[in-house]
DNA sequence: CTGAAAGCGCTTACAG
DNA sequence: CTGAAAGCGCTTACAG
C-alpha cells in the first residue's frame, strides 16, 4: 500500500502535524524532531498525495491548457512558453487537445469539467467555444491566446496581424517593389483579414488570392498567377508554410527569388531559416505569447483582477534573403 | 463559493449518495430521480472536484509526461500521440519539462512527487535519471521513450537505430554511391552509435565526422571536407537538421544535389519535405512510439505487467529528391 | 514546540 | 431504488 502521512507519523513518534509542518516548513518545528521526520520520509519513500493536499488547500495549483492541435509548427514555442512559466511558479499543467471533433469535445468536457485545475489557457478554441464561455460564466478564470476569432468575453493574448501586415509591405515598398501579391489564410479567421488590411494600407494591391495556410495553397496560387500571364515582383504569404509553397513553384517555374519575385512569409516557425533561399518573414512572438498568458492566469488566481483589453505583443520584421533590404540590382 | 455535491443533493432533495450515482450513472436510480438531479447540477453549473473524486477513488486518472524540450522539431507528433491514447482511454496529462539544469529538476522532484498522477512517460532523461530510478523502486509506473541510452529497469520505446542506418548505406549503395560522409550526433548516444554502425556495416567508410544534432554541424562538416579535398559522392547525416545544414553548405559551394552529392537524414521532421530538393530521410515513427509508450503504461495501470525487454518500432526509409531511388545518370 | 480534531468533497460498502 | 456513515490523505485553526 501507498506510504501515507500517517505512516510517517507513527514511525517518526510525531503527530500528522508536525510532519505536515516539517513537509511544508510552515510554524516553528524543533530542530532534532524534524530531522528525523525528514529522515523516515526519505526511508519510507514518502510523498505526499497531491490529490489530497489540494482539496484541503481548497486549490489544486494546476493550470490546464487546451489546444487544437500539437503538431503545428509553432506550438512548440507557444507550449514551452506556457510550461516555463507555470512551472516556475509552481503549478502544474494539464494538457488537453480537440483536434477530435465532436469526441473530443465531449471529453474535454467531462475531463475539464472535472476541476483538475484552477484556471485555463485556450489556443484558438474552434467548436469549444461555447462550452468555455459557460466555464467562464461558471467561475473558471480563462485566458485565450488567439488571433483567429475577437472574443471580448475572455481576458486575451494576441499580436499586432495589422502592423505585421503593414510592416512586411513598407519592407517591399521600400525595396522597390510595386505589384505584390498577397496570399492569404482562411477569410473568416480574425488575424487574416487584419494581416491584409494592414499590408494594403501601405501597399495597395489587387492581387489577393484565397489560399488556406497550407504549403499546396502557396504553391497552387503561384502556379495560377504564372499560368494566367499575371503581372507581379513579390509575394506576401500569411504564413510561412504557404510561402514555403511559393518559394518552391517559383523555383520550378525558373523564377529567382530575391531576383525576380521576393517572398514575405509571417510567423517565422522553425523551418523559415532553412528554406532556400532563407525566408524574410513576419515574427509572432509566440513564445512570448506563452509565457504572457500563463502570467496573466497566474495572476488573476492570485486575485489580480484581469485585464479588460487585449494584451498585444508586438510583431518583428525579420529579414532574410527571400527579401533583402534595399532596392535589388 | 464553489457549488459541491452537498449542494446539488439539498437543492434535489436527495441524498450525496444518489447525486454520485447519477454523475457516474453507477447502481440503480429511478428516472425521474436522475433527470431532476441532472437539471439541478446543470442549473447550478456543477462540476466534481477531481482532487476529491480522486482521494475518495484512490488513483487520479491521470498519466504525468516529462521531456526535456518542447521545442526540438518532433516533440509535437510524439506529444500528440501520447495525448491522444491519454485522452481515448479518458486519462488526463500532467506535462514536465526539464530543461533548465539543477532547478527544474528540483521543481520536477517537487512536483512529480506530489504524485499527482498514477504513471509517467518520460522522454530522453538526463539529469533526472536518478530520482527516476528512486521512484520508480518506489512504485511509481514509468515508461521511457529513449534512444540515446539503455535503461534495461525501464519497461522502454525505441526504434531500430541500427536498421535504420542499414537503410540509408543500402539505399545509397544501390544508388552506386561508393563514397559516402557519414556525420553523427553526440558520440555518447547509444543511438548515435547503433546509427553508424549500422551504416558501416553496409556501407564501410572512414569519413565518419563528429557533429551535434544542429544545422551548424552539418554545414561546417561539408565546409571543412570541401576545403581539405577530401573526395565523396553523399552523405548520411545522423539527423535532418544536420542534413539541412548540409545541403546548404553544398549549394554555398556551387555543388548539386544529388547530382553531386546525395544526402540522406534521419527523422523525417516536418521540414524535410521543404528542403531544397527536398530530403530523402530514414523516418522515426515519432508519433506511434507515443502512443505506443502511453498504452503501455495505461495497460500497465490496469493490471498488466510491464514487457521485459525494449518494445521496437521500425524506422522507414522515406525517399526523396536528394537521394533518389537507382543510379543517377 | 506539539497534538487532537474537524473539515476539504467525494465514493462506497452496508443497510434498508 | 435510496440514504447514513465511514473513509480517502491531507491541512489548519485551536488549545496547550
Amino acid at each position: 500500500m501507498r506510504v501515507t502521512i500517517a505512516d510517517v507519523a507513527r514511525e517518526a513518534g510525531v503527530s500528522k502535524t508536525t510532519v505536515s509542518r516539517v513537509i511544508n516548513t510552515k510554524g516553528e518545528v524543533d530542530g532534532s524532531t524534524a530531522a528525523r521526520v525528514r529522515e523516515v520520509i526519505a526511508q519510507l519513500g514518502y510523498v505526499p498525495s497531491s490529490g489530497a493536499v489540494g482539496l484541503a488547500r481548497g486549490s489544486s495549483r494546476t493550470v490546464g491548457m487546451l489546444v487544437p492541435s500539437l503538431t503545428w509548427p509553432w506550438m512548440g514555442e507557444l507550449l514551452q512558453g506556457v510550461v516555463d512559466t507555470v512551472e516556475a511558479a509552481d503549478y502544474g499543467l494539464l494538457l488537453f487537445t480537440c483536434n477530435r471533433g465532436a469526441e473530443s469535445v465531449e471529453r474535454f468536457t467531462s475531463q475539464v469539467s472535472a476541476r483538475a485545475f484552477d484556471g485555463l489557457v485556450v489556443v484558438e478554441p474552434e467548436n469549444t467555444l461555447d462550452h468555455l464561455t459557460e466555464l467562464h460564466r461558471d467561475g473558471l478564470p480563462i485566458v485565450l491566446i488567439d488571433d483567429r476569432g475577437h472574443h471580448p468575453e475572455f481576458p486575451s493574448v494576441v499580436t499586432t496581424n495589422h502592423e505585421g501586415g503593414a510592416s512586411a509591405a513598407r519592407h517591399l515598398r521600400d525595396a522597390g517593389r510595386t505589384r505584390p501579391v498577397v496570399i492569404t489564410g482562411p477569410e473568416h479567421f480574425g488575424c487574416v483579414r487584419d494581416r491584409t488590411a494592414g499590408f494594403v494600407s501601405v501597399l495597395p494591391t489587387d492581387l489577393v488570392v484565397l489560399g488556406d495556410f497550407t504549403e499546396r495553397s502557396g504553391r497552387l496560387a503561384v502556379e495560377q498567377l504564372l499560368a494566367s500571364g499575371t503581372e507581379f515582383d513579390s509575394v506576401f504569404a500569411h504564413n510561412d508554410i504557404t510561402a514555403a509553397g511559393v518559394l518552391r513553384a517559383l523555383r520550378a517555374a525558373g523564377k529567382t527569388v530575391p531576383g525576380d519575385i521576393a517572398v514575405v512569409g509571417f510567423d517565422d516557425i522553425p523551418m523559415s531559416e532553412h528554406t532556400e533561399p532563407p525566408l524574410t518573414t513576419v515574427r509572432q512572438p509566440t513564445r512570448q505569447m506563452g509565457e504572457t498568458a500563463a502570467r496573466m492566469l497566474l495572476s488573476h488566481l492570485g486575485g489580480t483582477p484581469a485585464p479588460e483589453t487585449p494584451v498585444v505583443l508586438p510583431t518583428e520584421l525579420v529579414v532574410r534573403h527571400s527579401a533583402p533590404p534595399g532596392r535589388v540590382t
